[in-house]
DNA sequence: AAATATACTTAGAATGCTTAGG
DNA sequence: CCTAAGCATTCTAAGTATATTT
């Protein structure tokens, strides 16, 4: 299950945590700040008003290694005779070829979208020949990847080991860079390599080729006076810049969508951990705000205005359903996808009354990630009877709020608080609720393994309310599954009970040990929570979490 | 004021690694 | 031991937000 885990951490340690005593990470003095009010020590160092650092030296990305060209038996067939592939054109067919199992391959858009992308690489012989994807046959060429894969299983321990080492000197060499004198880790060091584009949901461009990128598509962002990075030999890039109010490395463009893609800071970076621990204080902030917001919606939803009222119900949904903003996008650049500002009258039915409640909207829409996001809520009346105002007189196609835009919504909540969005209300909503229920869920003298169990029904509850899930298996998968299913059942059970004689030993042995026992309330060492990896990323929230920390 | 560009966060899928169970 | 389930990490698509241009 996957939750926001910035907020996570962030309400966790108020309740859980016997928090470490140690720095937040280097470059931050030894002693620990004080539990409420401002983070100074994460504060420190601050640049003027948009400069993100003084000094920025790197390597530069590390590219995508060189085509291998496929070896003399590995065969493309075009109408059952074989065709041997200029390289470019062999490149791209590799790239369908070793997806011939996913379910990519049987959707139509992405078929023709790659045959067309496809057809551009080749040479004009090529395309003479080759006109129809459906006389293709890439079986072979499939065949070979699946074996590489294979082959690359059952290395023996040493090769393993050796491939391990180069990639860990990959990471040495191209993984960090020095910000302002300090060394950090990069997060994706990497420039994407070529490939068919893998968009969500029913995205109008899946299969399109994604371009080999090169130095010469690159931008580099460094300081002027540092050693500035070397493009691979016989290279260019781009640009040099070194334009100290942005955050990124390097950054290029993308084939598919048009859109710069970055090479940025890990998580664990303190560029990164100050701008996490900031959106947390504008999220705690928004606490002091919420009321005063809540009844000033409440009264606009009966403003003369339309535009105000649209405004009061919309900001309602996102703040009860923790939905998200909603911004326009360009139709046929992307699926069709909506959020609270852009739902349609098709995505909401009014029910006057449903399920023993007066006044229930429902709601089905894709949202982020073309996850469906279905509930049935029952509003307040006005609430009600706004949205009968809204959709009076429109067709399904149009938009619910028609003079509403994430823009004018944003704007407004800039003058109901400083710093305040949209998404802000997510996070907020996200983070009282993980503690609210962590407080009802926990007690004293639960045993350790007793509150994680209470902290992950926690988090699934703050799953539910952020629509937090995976796509349903494809088919085949489900198929798969089908088979199993019997198998699948009785395993369950067996693992169940087994989970159960294993919660009552701990919960026994816990018991029994005199250390846990004195555990005060909420008190479960972090190290049980959060992998090293995001103890890491969150070093921030650890230094300044207190005993009493309250989100 | 609408369209566009830019920079940054969020989040699911894919892949890698570890560990529990046979 | 080996295997596979489950967790962690990596990858990159898809959002949000806002500044700039038209």
């Amino acid at each position: 299950m996957r939750v926001v885990r910035l907020l996570r951490l962030r309400a966790a340690l108020t309740l859980l945590g016997e928090v470490p005593r140690r720095p937040a990470s280097r470059g931050v003095p030894g002693s620990r700040r004080t539990q409420k009010g401002s983070g100074a020590r994460w504060e420190k160092e601050k640049h003027e008003d948009g400069v993100k650092w003084r000094q920025l030296e790197h390597k530069g990305p590390y590219f995508a290694p060189p085509y291998e060209p496929l070896p003399d038996g590995v065969r493309f067939f075009y109408e059952g005779r074989p065709v041997r592939l200029s390289v470019a054109a062999e490149e791209v067919a590799t790239f369908y070829g070793r997806m011939l199992d996913h379910e990519y391959t049987t959707k139509e858009v992405f078929r023709k979208n790659f045959f067309n992308d496809w057809r551009k690489e080749m040479a004009v012989e090529e395309r003479e020949v080759i006109k129809s994807l459906d006389k293709c046959d890439f079986t072979e060429i499939h065949r070979y990847f699946v074996d590489k894969a294979a082959a690359r299983k059952v290395l023996s321990r040493e090769e393993k080991q050796k491939l391990k080492e180069e990639a860990e000197k990959l990471q040495q060499e191209f993984g960090y860079c020095i910000l302002d004198g300090h060394q950090e880790k990069i997060g994706n060091f990497k420039i994407e390599p070529p490939g068919l584009f893998r968009g969500r949901g029913d995205h109008p461009k899946m299969g399109m080729l994604k371009r080999r990128i090169t130095p010469e598509d690159v931008v580099i962002n460094c300081s002027r006076d540092s050693k500035i990075p070397e493009p691979p030999a016989g290279h260019q890039w781009k640009e040099v810049r070194s334009d100290n109010t942005v955050t990124w490395l390097a950054a290029w463009t993308e084939s598919v969508q048009n859109s710069i893609k970055y090479i940025m800071l890990n998580p664990c970076s303190k560029l990164k951990g100050e701008t996490a621990w900031q959106k947390f204080e504008t999220a705690r902030r928004l606490r002091g705000f919420v009321d005063e917001i809540r009844s000033q919606y409440r009264a606009d939803w009966k403003s003369r205005e339309m535009k105000t009222r649209q405004r009061a119900v919309a900001l309602y949904f996102i703040d009860k359903l923790a939905l998200r903003a909603g911004n326009e996008k360009e139709d046929g650049e992307a699926a069709d996808t909506v959020g609270c500002c852009s739902l349609r009258v098709e995505h909401v039915q009014l029910h006057p009354e449903a399920d023993g409640c007066q006044h229930v909207v429902e709601f089905d829409f894709l949202g982020k990630d073309c996850i469906r996001y279905y509930n049935r809520v029952p509003v307040e009346k006005p609430v009600y009877k706004n949205l009968q105002l809204f959709m009076e007189n429109k067709d399904p196609r149009d938009d619910l709020f028609d003079r509403l835009t994430t823009t004018s919504l944003n704007k407004h909540l800039q003058e109901l608080m400083d710093g305040l969005t949209a998404k802000v209300f997510r996070t907020y909503n996200a983070s009282i609720t993980l503690q609210e229920q962590l407080r009802a869920l926990t007690r004293a003298e639960d045993s350790i393994a007793a509150k994680i169990l209470s902290y992950n029904r926690a988090n699934r509850v703050v799953a539910i309310l952020c629509n937090h899930q995976r796509a349903t298996p494809s088919t085949f998968e489900k198929s798969m599954q089908n088979l199993q299913t019997k198998i699948q059942a009785k395993k369950e059970q067996v693992a169940e009970a087994r989970a159960e004689l294993r919660r009552a030993r701990a919960e026994h042995k816990a018991q029994g040990d005199g250390k846990s026992r004195r555990c005060k309330r909420f008190r479960v060492p972090v190290e049980k929570i959060y992998s090293k990896t995001q103890r890491e990323r969150f070093a921030w929230a650890l230094a300044m979490a207190g005993e009493d920390f309250e989100f």
